[in-house]
DNA sequence: TGTTTTTATGTAATCGTTTTCATTGTATTT
DNA sequence: AAATACAATGAAAACGATTACATAAAAACA
């Protein structure tokens, strides 16, 4: 016959209680630093915590304080290497302020991150930091969050329409215009440029800073050398071979990401074509992989951790004071951008 | 004088039962799918939920049920690719069962996994997965986690000694050893070794694989050639400094991750060797960036997806049913890998 | 010294669920 | 039709903290 597995009672603040016979109220005060309670006292709770290895249940302090310290993130993907380091960032700094960071993946679907937000939502987040998905544009979700008091920060991927929430981006018009109009500068004149899904304001800014570079050099730009897909390994490749079907080939390409970039570079091989002599190729985020490629690619540094610092700073304003004007709220902020060159260009 | 911004109150299940005219254990009965509720009183609740968009409060019901279906994860870094694979596995699948993961990074500090630790037991995790730090030795912290009830499962990077914890590890002697034998196969006499800390497990089987696949060959060990240390891009430079310096040259390199390879082979071409034909070089993990470096890297495959599920199924049978038996628990699975050869040998 | 203020503590209500127990109504058995 | 089972619901007690309010003790003031 076996023995009944109970499972070991941790034990509470009124265990505390009774063990220094104080009253629960007291414990509490001294685990929430409050001003009234005497050193002594103070001491001597914080002493039997340490021998009774207390450890509060952040759940029933969650309940009745309506405070979890705890942030959401929601974000595509961990595995893109601006993201990773963004939130690595986050969580660093979140935690000296005593705060986690519960991390999801939408997985660049929308229904999913209608989910996440619920989820979030569901165990009472503080606040919400997001990266949305690529084809996002119903934001209704996120606007609930908020009309339900929390906070929410959007960086990178960020609404197009005006918004309620904190915004914190890239500037992405100028890392587009950087890229073109360094290829310009080198000689080429005619450019190729293969962007995302023009549903993300990242590859709006993007474009438009190429249309800026190509108007302020006085170049034309041929549709048919524009792409509007997902930034996949795949749709590059079926971009790259409408481009160089021909009949002339561009001699440079922007390609609004490093896996796009790469791709570029393998397929220019494979063509016979010399890169940087034949084809430039500028990429963007300076994944760790574009310079590892040879030849380097040249690429647009988003400073992954600036941001991240950035966002925890919004935030922790938003979330301590909480009186934060409203135009420091609603302008969005916009981070610095910055041409890496390598040897692809 | 502004207006008094009172934080909406979010609805609970007592207005669903008012505005139900049932009662709110009833609601929760519907909320939590129990048998006993009437076809009829169950649809007209889930309408009323959906009428006034209620949404459970998961704090107070994990306040209640001890039941938060939020396991948490400690990892290094979520920036290493083997690692952001497994918990986008574990992650998605995780999903699909109705739990939430906490993901929280180490950063290979032993003092944060401690605190990790802590934090996500106030939280009331339901479960724990964790890939240790390096240099985690002392499992105290681990041991006492499980001792407050809590389902541990190691991953990955493992106790070495014996746990009470589930573990599930990929089989680092057979990836030591294919890699060895790879070489040796293919005419490396003379092997270097970079490898690293021993007091963790992964290192301490590579290399046990390693010697196993020297001996075989009746390879001799060259201790001066093998190197112990933390796998960074800048104690790999030192490493190879030293074997470099003569007076003679390894024809093989084993090094035991991928950032040491591609380190490896930059350094190859700064010394003027031509990989393969004057050094072969094998990494572990199979990163990304293994397969884009020119020459691309032989490298131990992982599959980190099998892994991820292969947690999640340990992990719910003992959260689900939890009458696993003993020698399933106490056992460690070991997962297969497999040497992906490309140009580098 | 008596009164007021401030500090230190206790009492008890509260947060929003879940869940035990009790109760009612309905179906089944004899 | 009476006795018994079972299905469907409600009432109220948890869960473990925080906190408004009450009170006691100490300090400051008059």
């Amino acid at each position: 016959m076996a023995a009944i597995k109970k499972t070991p009672k941790s034990n509470t603040i009124i265990q505390v209680a009774e063990a220094t016979g104080l009253s629960p109220a007291t414990i509490s005060r001294v685990l929430n630093n409050h001003p009234y309670v005497k050193e002594a006292t103070k001491k001597k709770v914080l002493e039997m915590i340490e021998k009774l290895g207390y450890q509060r249940n952040n759940i029933a302090s969650g309940l009745r304080s309506n405070k979890t310290r705890t942030i959401g993130l929601i974000v595509p993907r961990i595995s893109m290497f601006f993201h990773a380091e963004v939130i690595t960032t986050i969580q660093n700094i979140l935690y000296k302020h005593g705060y986690n960071l519960t991390i999801c993946q939408s997985g660049d679907s929308v229904d999913m991150e209608k989910d996440l937000i619920r989820a979030l939502q569901s165990v009472r987040v503080d606040a919400v930091v997001a990266a949305c998905t690529l084809h996002t544009t119903d934001f209704t979700p996120f606007e609930q969050l908020m009309a339900s008091g929390t906070p929410l920060v959007f960086y990178d991927r960020v609404p197009v329409g005006k918004t309620s929430a904190m915004v914190i981006k890239g500037d992405d018009v100028q890392g587009g215009y950087l890229a073109t109009s360094h290829l310009i500068e080198i000689g080429c004149k005619n450019i190729a440029h293969i962007s995302g899904p023009l549903d993300c304001n990242l590859y709006q800014d993007r474009l438009k800073g190429f249309y800026n570079a190509m108007k302020v050099a006085d170049l034309p730009v041929r549709k048919e050398w524009l792409f509007y897909q997902e930034l996949t390994k795949e749709n590059a490749r079926t971009a790259l071979k409408k481009i160089f079907e021909g009949p002339d080939f561009p001699d440079g390409l922007v390609a609004d990401n490093d896996t796009t970039a790469i791709t570029a570079l393998k397929f220019a091989k494979e063509m016979g074509l010399k890169v940087p002599q034949d084809l430039k190729i500028v990429g963007y985020s300076n994944d760790p992989r574009s310079e590892i490629i040879t030849p380097s690619i040249t690429t647009i540094e988003q400073y992954p951790e600036k941001m991240g610092e950035k966002i925890v700073e919004v935030l922790m304003a938003r979330l301590q004071h909480k009186n934060l004007s409203q135009a420091e709220l609603l302008a969005p902020t916009i981070m610095p951008v910055q041409l890496i060159r390598r040897l692809s260009t």
